[in-house]
DNA sequence: GATGTATGAATGAATG
DNA sequence: CATTCATTCATACATC
């Protein structure tokens, strides 16, 4: 075990307005600081940027750097095990298979979508806490790569704070969500949906789940910071 | 056959096709399997064990590995939780007995457990998940999942309980996911993602994960029974 | 349809 | 990094 990985937890100190809690509970925009980080290629910090990240987190929240650490260690291990959860559980139809599969041919391969529009993302909701990431498929769980990638990145210092994490700015008002796979900047209250995408769409979440509109197509309630959510066209 | 097996009539029977599901709910059947299996020793089944397991309970209904691994988790979980609970009773009914009751010396199983069986046989043998029995768990639970249990067992008349485990049926050919929250069906092997959707899409699972396909746009495995997937247009 | 409870799911925190 | 445990969050269901 790295000497990095020896704990600094500070279990103790507490703001005042914080409740009594027995674990950190990272905040939202701690958790979209972490995502941010991990997402753009850095999913093992080394000890002196797990200091400089705990830093950043500290602005929203009592954090250790034992905390930081050890959510990049869980974050890592549970993206994998999602990983090969998947194969594995789908790799198992896989002998099964090919009786099933008739080469339909390739003149019409026109079925396209009746759907129209079909999008992205999915994430696992909370209401408190929103983890997850809709960028999952964009640099989440390839562990075999992100290694690579993290053995580059360990190096450069501020490559994380340049990329992804500080297209994310926080003004009062606005939060960022996940539309489609993209990080966008929402106001925290009603959304006009049909003033912001002009279509007659609709807002899936991550549960699949239809966000509650109103005739006028305005959103009832707002989105959630740092959820995922999908348009899906409905005309 | 009685044609009471089918009274799995359930108040709340959902549509044969699952609508909206946000979590697991296993059937009366599973749970017995789950409870059986738990019981009979094995409180923490490996990898494999668990996706066997998986595959029992997909005969009656929708079940996932993550599922089962939950639910093998929270069992031990809270198994053991009650176990304290029962001994720090047990301890402090214990120590106030003690101040009635002088302790004569030596005399072995001394403990009367009038209410309760306290053992012991740690386990925990070492790294490799000791699946083998000789659990604190083993009898542990009393009224509460017992009542659940009986309370589940009331709606069926008995045909299934013992011969749970060795029925086998599949259905081969198809079978339904959502796709975009629409129920599809779908076969059960692989897909040919270019004849079915176009060129351009691949799937992503409720976890936000790529679905693995192949350069000719063919997914490497089937999906699962009853799991959301959204469409994604990667060009 | 509000409230309580059982429990599925998620995750922080370890340990080896 | 794999596993496991403890704790917490979220929800299905019962009860009234």
């Amino acid at each position: 075990m790295d000497d990095q990985t020896k704990a600094l937890a500070n279990p103790k100190e507490r703001s005042p307005t914080e409740p009594v809690r027995s674990r950190w509970t990272p905040k939202p925009e701690q958790i979209l600081i972490l995502e941010s980080i991990f997402n753009s290629g850095m999913v093992n910090p080394p000890k002196d940027e797990t200091v400089r990240i705990r830093k950043l987190l500290e602005k929203f929240g009592t954090v250790g750097d034992a905390n930081v650490f050890y959510w990049f260690q869980n974050r890592r291990s549970r993206s994998r095990r999602r990983q090969r959860q998947l194969q594995a559980s789908l790799a198992a139809a896989t002998n099964t298979a090919l009786s099933f599969y008739e080469p339909s041919p390739s003149s019409s391969s026109s079925s396209s979508s009746s759907n129209g529009v079909f999008f992205t993302c999915s994430s696992t909701s909370s209401a408190s806490s929103s983890s997850s990431s809709c960028s999952n498929f964009l640099v989440d769980d390839n562990a075999d790569d992100l290694f690579s990638i993290s053995r580059q990145m360990t190096n450069q210092n501020s490559s994380y704070s340049s990329s992804a994490f500080s297209q994310l700015h926080f003004h009062p008002g606005y939060m960022t969500v996940y539309i489609n796979g993209m990080a966008s900047e929402v106001p925290r209250g009603p959304i006009d949906m049909k003033a912001m995408f002009g279509l007659d769409v609709m807002l899936v979440n991550s549960n699949g789940e239809l966000v509650p509109m109103n005739e006028f197509g305005i959103l009832l309630q707002g989105l959630q910071m740092g959820e995922s959510y999908f348009l899906v066209s409905y005309t």
